[in-house]
DNA sequence: TTGTACGCGTTATCAG
DNA sequence: CTGATAACGCGTACAA
């Protein structure tokens, strides 16, 4: 018979996989040798495994995973939920970098990726598919407070938050910064370069994350005993950004300083500042968040918060690996620094 | 018992999964009818129906995947393989728009996406997963022709690949654009407004598209006999558009017409030329290559050869679910039309 | 219309 | 060290 032909072909013109059966048909042996050759068993005498070896290469088996989840209750695969629109999740930078971080940890596990960009509200397929021991766990970025679909995941899976989430569970964990000192020391560099009238670009106050920079800038400026400026919503993008600091240009009186919660909501906003003759940071100074390398491109080279992104990520997964794997002294709360990059903008 | 105690709560804190068996317990049926219920067979009378409704509601009931997979031999999932780094992925909102076309299709599917964003040669973790039944066929994007592993997967999934690819198979389908006409329209539009010393910046020339682009580029050259100015690779990333634009900024003889392979090079390259002092499109006219939002963020409004990348997106899903669907009608080659969008840069 | 019984491909518990 | 055999949870002929 030919290479490529069987006459077991699919009506697709595709042959079906083999199976554990057949594997051991032509080794010689039985299934459960086969299985334990496949799930490197040590008890297999050394010629057997290796006639099983054989035919698992010649047949080219791989074990079927809806089989095998069956009967061990995993999947070996955990879910990356983003409650965001799939353009809002590939603009920002900052995503990239926790799931490169996630990405990381991953690669020494036998662990795979799903990721989810799911609508705030999503269908019922998303849920069944998180509910119905698809995936072994989830790690959930980017969430509101409107999201009430996580309750659901919450509870019937373990899950790490990036970012503070108002749900709690038993099997719930958190990685973090410290988001109100993160602003806080943003502003006051601001403060300290000589900005009185300083103005802030937040985030969606639906999240956790904007809610706390933006208290963080407000603590730093009553700190110092500055008056607060105006504060507008940038939505954490680009053009909410530049439409945000049109916003503050119109205000009844000018700025010298503002705190923008996310780099790639001050990469829209800067350059607003340069087109109208505005220098950066002579007229005004910006400190940016996040330190993605939207930080770079905005015209002028932002002075910025770091966080660490990718090890967040990393983090992530390396709890929801831990959790997984039984460990029972994972930390429900890991709050990483965050750290000020002094650039150009203040 | 107080809800939300369970005597059979597991170690973890977690109520194992209810099966079809408890629910039919619950209903006073056999599983066979849940099952029927669940899957809407209509011929379950209804008041039953009704019951059981009730049950699977009260119990919260979701079918386990893996043994409806098991069984139907489907997984109603599909993989999105991008053979790439997290961040060049992340780092091209072209990704972003074909994810949303695809998750658009998706939408009024019954299946779900897993994306994958595989290193190179990717483990034998993430083969196993494609080749294992977890997904039922896969949409490759951004390979490059020395991605081997590919030829498994096309050997044992139905795969839509988004570009030409040099792989072919029985279950293999193109969706792509006239990348040679593109760039060769692209060339024509610097040509026809004066530029004379023409470079180019490609992608790599291990993907198809940049050699397609740049065979348009030279095509249109040859056309109008008009000497072929630098060929320089700017690896599809901003830095290496910016790298690549001085390189022929370096070159012995200036040029004035640079055609850019992607939106994102040319959102690197254009600032290096506004840096030197040299004007666009006043000195050197620039034409580049997706229409993604790249084009409107580089200092000066991009003309571009725009692909429907979003269509793109969707028709990969929608060739994929057909092919899935046993339709046996679905064209092998699908290419859909670019146009050139013009604005301030040429 | 409903229930019974079998099989999907694995792993794991037993005997041998 | 190896081979039967029993689950795992579900869909579905087939029988009632």
């Amino acid at each position: 018979m030919p290479a490529g032909e069987d006459p077991l072909m699919t009506a697709a013109g595709r042959t079906p996989a083999p199976t554990l059966e057949l594997v051991a048909a032509r080794a010689g042996v039985s299934r459960a040798t086969v299985s334990r050759v496949v799930n490197g068993s040590t008890s297999v005498s050394p010629p057997i495994a290796e006639a099983v070896r054989r035919a698992v290469q010649e047949l080219g088996y791989v074990p079927n995973r809806a089989a095998r989840s069956l009967v061990s209750q995993q999947s070996q695969a955990i879910a990356l939920v983003a409650p965001e629109d799939v353009n809002r999740f590939f603009g920002d930078l900052f995503f990239a970098e926790i799931v490169a971080g996630i990405d990381a940890r991953l690669e020494a596990s036998d662990y795979v990726l799903n990721l989810m960009i799911a609508n705030h509200d999503p269908s019922g397929k998303t849920m069944r598919y998180l509910g119905g021991g698809a995936v072994d766990g989830a790690i959930v970025v980017s969430h509101h407070t409107s999201d009430r679909f996580l309750r659901r995941i919450t509870d019937s899976l373990p899950v790490v938050y990036g970012g503070r989430s108002s749900i709690a569970g038993a099997d719930t964990y958190v990685v973090d910064v410290d988001n109100v000192e993160g602003a806080a020391v943003a502003t006051r560099r601001l403060i300290e370069t000589g900005c009185r009238r300083i103005a802030t670009i937040a985030g969606p106050l639906t999240m956790q994350s904007s809610i706390d920079r933006l208290a963080g800038w407000r603590q730093a400026l009553d700190e110092a005993g500055v008056a607060a400026g105006p504060v507008v919503d940038g939505d954490f993008t680009l053009h909410g950004g530049a439409n945000a600091m049109r916003e503050i240009l119109d205000w009844r009186e000018p700025v010298d300083g503002v705190f923008i919660a996310s780099d790639l909501m001050a990469s829209g906003a800067v350059p607003v500042l340069l087109d109208r003759g505005i220098r950066v940071p002579e007229d005004v100074r910006i400190v940016g968040f996040d330190d993605t390398s939207a930080a770079l491109r905005s015209g002028v080279e932002l002075t910025t918060v770091r966080q660490p992104s990718r090890a967040m990520g990393w983090h992530m997964a390396d709890i929801l690996i831990g959790v997984l794997s039984g460990a029972t002294d994972v930390p429900h709360e890991l709050i990483l620094p965050t750290e000020l990059v002094v650039r150009d903008s203040a």
